[in-house]
DNA sequence: GTAATAGTGTCTTTAAGACACTATGTA
DNA sequence: TACATAGTGTCTTAAAGACACTATTAC
C-alpha cells in the first residue's frame, strides 16, 4: 500500500470523516507534495521530418541527455501560463498554437524527487523555431527529429540527430514525445492543425507533405486535395509558387469559415 | 507577472543559470508547491440517460452543492493508483475502465488553497455502480444525469437529480463534467468503448441504445448495425434475449479480433 | 522543345443513409 | 392472430482511391 496524502475531510466526504482526515483538514500541507513541472514538446515539420525541439542536460541526472524544455508550475500560476512562460523563456517564441497533452506522474520518473509533469504540446512553422535556435548560437539547443513506429499507439520516441545519430531522451521524455506524436497525428483527421506549421501562404503540396511526415505515410494526392479543398477552411489567393523548375501551384491560406 | 517557482537549475538549462536559479537548485522544496488531487468522473448509462456519480458536499465552499470523488495524490504513488484508489474507496469498485482525461489548474479553481486536479474517466456498466451507491443507504451520493449540450466542444455540463431538478455543480466540476462527455463522444467513432457500459451479453439494440445517449442523437439503425458487425469485435452466441414483447434480438459478447 | 509537377475529369470502390420487405417471440 | 421489433436486401449518395489526361512554368 502507497503511502497515501489524504486531506479536506469535505473533499473525501464520501466515506465520511474519520478523526485522522478530520484533522488532517486543518493543514493540508502536513502531507508532502510532489513538485508540479509542465513540460513542452515544442514540433514542427522541416524537410519531410518531424523535429521537436530539446535541451542537452549539463548535470546529473542523465547528464548529457536530451530533455524537454519544462518549468516548475508558480503557486499563482495556471498551467496553461506556466507552459506559455516555458515556451517564451526557453523557445523564445510566443503566440504558436500550444494545448495540454498528458500528465505523467510515475513516483521515479524523476530520481531526484517526485515531480508531476503536465506535458504540452505546440506547433510551430520550421523557420521560426530554426531561427530562435540557431541565434543563440547554443549547442545545447537543438531541433532533434522525432520517430515513431506508425501502426502502433502508446509507444516510445526515438530522436536522432543533424547526421542521424540516435540521441539519448532524458527521464520519461522519450514516452512523453511518443505520446504526443500520436495525438498529433489523430488530431490531423478532425482538426485544421497542419496549418500550424507553415508559413501564411502554402501550396497544397506543402500541406500534404507536413500531413504525410506526420502520419508517416504516403497520402492520396487527389483525395487530399478534394478533401482540403471541400473543408472550406483554404481561401485562394491567386499568386502561384515561384521557381520550382516545374509548374508553380497555387498559393491558399487558412481561413476558416465558421468565425 | 506571477509569482513563479522555479528550481533544480538544471532543468530549466536553456537559458543558462541565474544565481537565482543556482540557489533554487539546492532546494526545490524552498518553493511553495501546489497540492495535486485526483477527481474522478464514473459514468454510466441508465435507461437512456447518461449519468455520473457525485457526492453532496456537507462543509463550505460550495456546501450542498455536488462535487466529483477525489483524493489527494500520496507523495509516493502515481497518478494512475490515486484514481485507482480513489474509484476503490469512494465508489466501491475495481476493474473498471478508467483513462486519465485533463488536468484542471485554474489557481482560484479550489477557494480555500491551490489545488492542481489531474481528473480521470471510468465507464462501468449501470448495474454495478447503482448496487454500490444504493447499498450504502447514504443520500449524500448520487448518481445525476449530466447533459451537454450537442454540437459545441467544451461547454460546462448540467447536473439533474431524479426528478428532473438541476443539481448545482461544486467547484469547476461542470467543466470537467463537460470535457469528459466530450471526450467519450469522440472517443466512440473509433475505438471499442461502448462495451464498458454493457453487461457481457448484450443485443446490438442496447450497444446503440448506448451510443445514442452518450452522442446525444440517433443514429441509423441499419448503418450501425453494419458497421458494428464490420468491426469484428463482436461475437455471436446464438443465444436471444427473451420477455421483450417482441421479437427478441440475438445476444452478443464483446471480442476483439486482434489479441 | 523537355522535365516535372499542378490540376481536371472520370470510373471504381466503399460505407452510410433510406426504405421496403420478411422473420419471429410474446401477448 | 396482432404487435413490435429483429434482421435482410437493395437503391441512392458521398467520399476515397486509381488513373488517364491536360496545363504550365523552369530550364
Amino acid at each position: 500500500m502507497h503511502q497515501m496524502a489524504m486531506g479536506l475531510t469535505d473533499h473525501i466526504s464520501a466515506e465520511g470523516a474519520s478523526e485522522e482526515e478530520f484533522l488532517a483538514a486543518y493543514d493540508a500541507s502536513r502531507f508532502p507534495r510532489p513538485s508540479v513541472a509542465v513540460d513542452l514538446v515544442l514540433m514542427t515539420v522541416q524537410e519531410r521530418r518531424l523535429m521537436a525541439f530539446v535541451l542537452k542536460r549539463n548535470t546529473h541526472p542523465d547528464r548529457g541527455m536530451w530533455s524537454l524544455p519544462g518549468g516548475f508550475v508558480g503557486i499563482d500560476e495556471s498551467l496553461d501560463a506556466a507552459a506559455e512562460r516555458v515556451l517564451r523563456t526557453k523557445a523564445g517564441l510566443s503566440e504558436t498554437f500550444i494545448e495540454q497533452l498528458y500528465s505523467f506522474g510515475e513516483p521515479a520518473r524523476d530520481p531526484r524527487t517526485r515531480v508531476i509533469s503536465v506535458a504540452y504540446f505546440a506547433l510551430v512553422p520550421a523557420p521560426r523555431i530554426q531561427t530562435a535556435v540557431e541565434s543563440t548560437g547554443r549547442d545545447d539547443m537543438l531541433l532533434a527529429e522525432v520517430r515513431v513506429r506508425v501502426g502502433t499507439s502508446a509507444t516510445d520516441a526515438e530522436l536522432f540527430g543533424e547526421n542521424g545519430e540516435r540521441l539519448a531522451a532524458a527521464f520519461d521524455h522519450a514516452r512523453i514525445l511518443g505520446v504526443a506524436v500520436g495525438r498529433l497525428r489523430g488530431r490531423l483527421n478532425y482538426s485544421a492543425i497542419g496549418y500550424e506549421l507553415l508559413p501564411e501562404e502554402f501550396t497544397l503540396r506543402d500541406l500534404r507533405v507536413v500531413h504525410e511526415t506526420i502520419l508517416g505515410r504516403a497520402l492520396n494526392k487527389d483525395a487530399f486535395r478534394r478533401r482540403m479543398l471541400a473543408s472550406g477552411d483554404l481561401r485562394a489567393t491567386g499568386r502561384l509558387e515561384s521557381s520550382v523548375g516545374h509548374r508553380p501551384a497555387e498559393l491558399y491560406r487558412f481561413e476558416s469559415e465558421k468565425p
